[in-house]
RNA sequence: GGCUCGUUCGUCUAUCGGUUAGGACAAGCGGUUUUCAUCCGCUAAAGAGGGGUUCGACUCCCCUACGAGCUACCA
């Protein structure tokens, strides 16, 4: 029968979430969307020591942020498989623990974790660094599996704590398809004996995951490569319910790379080397750390969910500035490659100039409106249109947009003193006062008329263009970078301009 | 240490046995531009090493090296 397909994002709420946790999103999303599917988000909260506040809503607000919408799911409205927050859902797994229990997949075990670290200190100091409660050793460990049945009752009786684990067989190849890396195999020789029932009665993250990934139904799931070496146990935990019929595709993503040295990227990382990791900047609860996010760096979400898709994706043609629309078209697992991607930030930028340039000026405008109003400026629409139009090529960020030609909104802050001190020199010096006029005189306002004035003005005087271009520039900007001249007094108006060359001027006599 | 996964230009990648190993970022050079940016053109740059299989391997197999992940009552 074929099911509708349905993938889910399953995070744990313990601090901000990384590009790697995006990505992962992202690519479930692909996938759903690509096949008509559901895309769910889940909270994996069954371990309440990390819990950090402020987290689950900042998963929220990035998957936001970057348009990877979840169907159902905590934020976003729930579906038919409510609650979305495992802990909210913990009296349900104990009747699938007790399934376990019945049929003999699983047993108690009443070891402390004292008593587990004591054992894997003395197993280290004997040479033997992987200890593992497995079906050798359980023999020796108070569980239901070596101690009488009695025993058993009257320990739970009294009050006794205790965690439900899993019976791993003792020498069992177990293969299973992997959508990225093919066939797989692991021999339960090498698993342990894993904890499904903490002494709390909450789910660890392997019995929660399948348990809920069973009842909502989910086909695939794709999650970051750190989760491999337990994916046999999710597959024995399948088979053992009985489930194996629905059990899901499996898909384990490569990780995203530190772009120097080795190492899957971290927290640290990203501002480290001077830039984010992380979609929003987060500030830490507890320590006030700030960590830098893309959107307040000024990234496009386009542009951002671009980049970190072709991080180890490729549609398999040339194709790399790509819409959502145009992703979820071309995306297929079996295009997801099997090596780490090292993240590069060099080619991110790219990715937003890409983006910042292809946005209307009118829509980039409305855009830098509130970065205008908050330094003092007027916003004037038209103006700013005009003003984005000639900017936007020289923008990397869209923070830089509203920075880079802040003379066009007040006075040149500083001058490029090199430029003047070469070029501000007689005879030229002397005969700039008749710019000022020629512009306030200039009949014809628009771009080319200034130039074709201006340019007889210069042959007129029998100077050559480059003695006089580069001092207008300067006293109109400040800066020799910038757009062209008369792009800049065309926008600047007619006063502004003369008044400006004016001021400019008699500061140029004093450098 | 053990297990598992991985390894094509500096970086992201294409190639699914036969190619001058392609594209992009970054780099260098040149053009456009009064300047900067954009844009355009060009250059340099790769199959980790060793064995097989094959008429023929980047592609399939094995070994080695290197890298990564896991090895919790964390996810």
């Amino acid at each position: 029968m074929e099911r509708k397909v349905r993938v889910r994002y399953a995070p744990s709420p313990t601090g901000p979430q990384h590009m790697g946790g995006v990505r992962t999103a992202l690519y479930n999303y692909l996938l759903a969307k690509k096949l008509g599917g559901d895309f769910i988000l889940r909270i994996e909260d069954t371990d309440q020591n990390r819990f950090v506040p402020g987290a689950e809503q900042y998963i929220i607000d990035s998957l936001k942020w970057c348009g990877i919408t979840p169907n159902e799911g905590i934020g976003f409205g729930d579906g038919p498989h409510a609650p979305y927050r495992q802990s909210e859902r913990k009296p349900m797994y104990k009747k699938y623990s007790d399934m376990l229990l019945e049929s003999g997949h699983a047993y108690i075990a009443f070891d402390t974790p004292e008593e587990l670290d004591q054992m894997r200190a003395n197993a280290t100091a004997q040479g033997v660094p992987n200890w593992q409660y497995s079906a050798v050793t359980r023999q020796y460990m108070k569980n239901s599996t070596s101690l009488p049945a009695d025993e058993v009752k009257a320990r739970i009786d009294r009050g006794d704590q205790y965690v439900v684990r899993f019976k791993m067989p003792r020498n069992e190849d177990v293969k299973f398809h992997d959508l990225i890396r093919s066939w797989v195999t692991f021999n339960t020789s090498q698993l342990d004996d894993k904890v499904l029932m903490k002494h709390d009665g909450m789910p660890t993250y392997h019995l929660a995951n399948v348990v809920d990934d069973y009842l909502m139904q989910i086909t695939h799931v794709i999650r970051g490569e750190e989760w491999l070496s337990s994916a046999p146990l999710h597959v024995l935990l399948y088979r053992a319910f009985g489930w194996e019929e629905v059990m899901p595709n499996f898909a384990h993503l490569s990780l995203i790379l530190k772009p120097d040295g080795n190492g899957k990227l971290s927290k640290r990382d990203g501002d480290r080397l001077g830039f984010p990791s992380f979609p929003l900047t987060w500030i830490d609860p507890e320590t006030k750390e700030v960590s830098s996010g893309y959107r307040e760096r000024g990234y496009l979400p386009e542009a951002f969910i671009n980049f970190i898709a072709l991080l180890g994706w490729n549609p398999g043609n040339d194709i790399e500035i790509m819409s959502k629309e145009e992703m979820i078209n071309f995306f297929s697992l079996e295009k997801v490659h099997k090596a780490g991607a090292r993240f590069d930030f060099e080619k991110a930028k790219w990715f937003n100039q890409q983006y910042v340039k292809r946005i209307p000026d009118d829509v980039l405008a409305e855009q830098i409106k509130d970065a205008l109003v908050a330094k003092g400026y007027t916003y004037e629409k038209a103006y700013v249109t005009e003003y984005c139009r000639l900017m936007k090529d020289r923008a990397v960020f869209l923070n830089d947009l509203s920075e880079i030609g802040y003379y066009f909104f007040e006075d040149v802050k500083t001058f490029d003193t090199d430029t003047i001190k070469k070029k501000f020199v007689t005879p030229v010096k002397d005969k700039l006062n008749e710019v000022v006029d020629l512009i306030t005189n200039c009949e014809d306002f628009s771009v080319t008329g200034l130039e074709t004035a201006f340019k007889a003005w210069v042959a007129a005087n029998g100077f050559k263009i480059g003695d006089v271009m580069p001092l207008l520039r300067v006293a109109l900007a400040g800066t020799m970078q910038g757009p062209p001249v008369f792009e800049m007094i065309h926008l600047l108006g007619k006063d502004k301009s003369a008044e400006r060359l004016k001021k400019s001027l008699s500061y140029f006599e004093t450098v």
